[in-house]
This record gives structure tokens, sequence and C-alpha cells, in this order.
DNA sequence: TTGGTTGCAAAATGTTTGCATGACC
DNA sequence: GGTCATGCAAACATTTTGCAACCAA
């Protein structure tokens, strides 16, 4: 099946997918769906995603985990695990990594445009001898317009 | 059985203990070994505690798991999970809160002793319009004094 | 061609739940 | 005594793994 927008989208992922792993179909699909991601997706939500765009063939859950640590071993993306599910969640590491404001009720994710650690981590890390921070993790909790009014 | 150590080290948990809930003796111990834990704990980890404290009697994983809900709905412990795990860990609430920097090798949980984000958070809060913060949880990751000489 | 990757099924892990027994107030 | 908590086992959800077939380099 010749398939052009598939053909097209892959071309923006060139720049971005890492050297040291192969470069197959699932893989291209799967960093694509995170690529353009506004928020961090569970394994879960990529199987959903991946066989609701591609209903002719299967992609196994197997597949995407071992996709997904592939990725973060190369470093092109991220897995964490917010307070309020108790799955974990994977993104795009852009150039400028993100952070979120969870809601405790609805569990909407909304990014944090800044991310305030930046000019305090040095500082930070002095208080603990020894220690080579290499990243951080920063979550927000509470309730969203919606869940607050109610 | 009378058991004069457990009457004794009760004492420090009347002020903390919850009134909406009953107490247990089960209860007790959890809260008493959050009580005194310098990092935060998982479920199995209490689980260990109490069976080599108590090896006379055996605790439930479902009892641990019902009165660490039931604390955390109290509001007495809080409940986190950290990047490296894929499991959940639970810590007495202090009134400082806490946060770790944790070694992605040993996996070990180094306390920060202060809270770099309480300057920072109302300003940060402004910028989500109609979010209503009520907690926040912040985690260094990185490499410990040990584990980074290797 | 060949070693890395996939899909399937089964296992492992962490957590939750139903139900009968038992303990707290 | 009545209600709520416990222990056990079984269910559940998420993630990992073994293995044969397959595909990208």
């Amino acid at each position: 099946m010749i398939c052009k927008i598939h053909a097209h989208s892959y071309d923006e992922l060139d720049d971005i997918f890492p050297d040291s792993i192969k470069k197959t179909h699932q893989r291209l699909d799967i960093l694509r769906i995170l690529y353009h991601s506004k928020t961090p997706l569970s394994a879960a939500e990529i199987y959903e995603k991946l066989n609701s765009e591609h209903k002719d063939n299967g992609y196994a859950f197997s597949t995407i985990y071992r996709s997904l640590s592939a990725f973060e071993k190369a470093g092109t993306i991220v897995k964490t695990v917010l307070t309020t599910e108790d799955n974990a969640v994977y993104e795009y590491r852009n150039e400028t990594h993100k952070h979120y404001a969870v809601c405790l009720k609805c569990h909407k994710k909304i990014p944090i445009s800044t991310c305030p650690m930046h000019d305090i981590i040095d500082e930070l890390a002095k208080s603990i001898p020894g220690f080579k921070v290499t990243g951080h993790q920063m979550e927000l909790t509470g309730y969203c317009e919606n869940c607050s009014k109610q």
C-alpha cells in the first residue's frame, strides 16, 4: 500500500530519530505521535492512537513498551510518572523541557510554559554534597478552572 | 498478649493519628513506621518492616494499602511516585514537606532540606489562569556520591 | 544475510476488591 | 452489639519477557 501522507510526515522525524536504533515504521509512528502531542501520553494512549490511525495492521503493547524504552535510552523521549495516575507517561524531549499542572479531579494536564527551576537548580544542587544533578521533575497539583467551579 | 513496647511507642502517635478513622494496632504500626522513616517508603518496604518486627502475627498487603489510603485521605501521609521506581511511596506529612534527590543508579533517596519552590509558587500559579494550586512535587535526578565515582 | 525487531502469549509486578471472620468503640 | 477493619484469595492493570517469525540495513 502506498501512503503519501505517511511518507510525508516521516520526513520531519529524520533529524530527531536516534542513529543508534533501527528505523522501523512502528517506531516512526510512535515517535511521530509523541512529537506532535501537546501533553505526555501513556502507553495505552499511544496504543489507542496507533490502532485508530492504522486499522489495517495491529500494534502490540510489547512493541510500544520496547520502543519507548529504546527512545528513552537514546535520550529522545522522557518518561515520567504523575501523582494522579499510576502508570507512566512519555513525551518527546524538546530542547525546552516541560512541566505540568495536574488537576486532581479530572486529571487534565496543563503545560507550564516556563521552568522556574532553571534559576535555582545550581544553587540547590550545592546543598547536596557529592550529588551530580542531571535532571529534575516538577509538578503542580490542584484543580483546573472547570473543576474548581463545581 | 501483653505488649509493653507497643503500648509505649504508640503514645507519640496520639497527637497525629486522625480522629476520622478507627485506631487499630495495624494502623498504629504502619503510621509509626512512616513517622520514623527518614525517606518515603513503598508498600513493600512497609510490609518488610512490619513482618520483621512482628514475626508472630502477619500483616496483609491489603491491610497496608487500605490503611495507607485511609491515612492519605485524612491528610496524615502523602503518596508520591518517583521517576526511578514504578511503584508508589508514602511518607508522613510533616508540617515542612520534603523533596528528594534520587540516584538513577542505586535509587538512593536523599532528602533536600529546603523547599525552593516556596518562594516562586505563587508567581508560577499566576501563569495558569483559573488553576487552583493545592500542592506540588519536585524531584532532582542524577548520581549520588558513590555512584558518580564509578 | 544476519542481527535487531515484532507479535503473540504467558509471566511478573503492583494494587484493588469481595467476602467471611474478627476487632474496636 | 453494630460497624468498621482485617486477612485471604482472587481479580485487575500495567509492564516485562521468551520465543518464533520477520524485516531493515
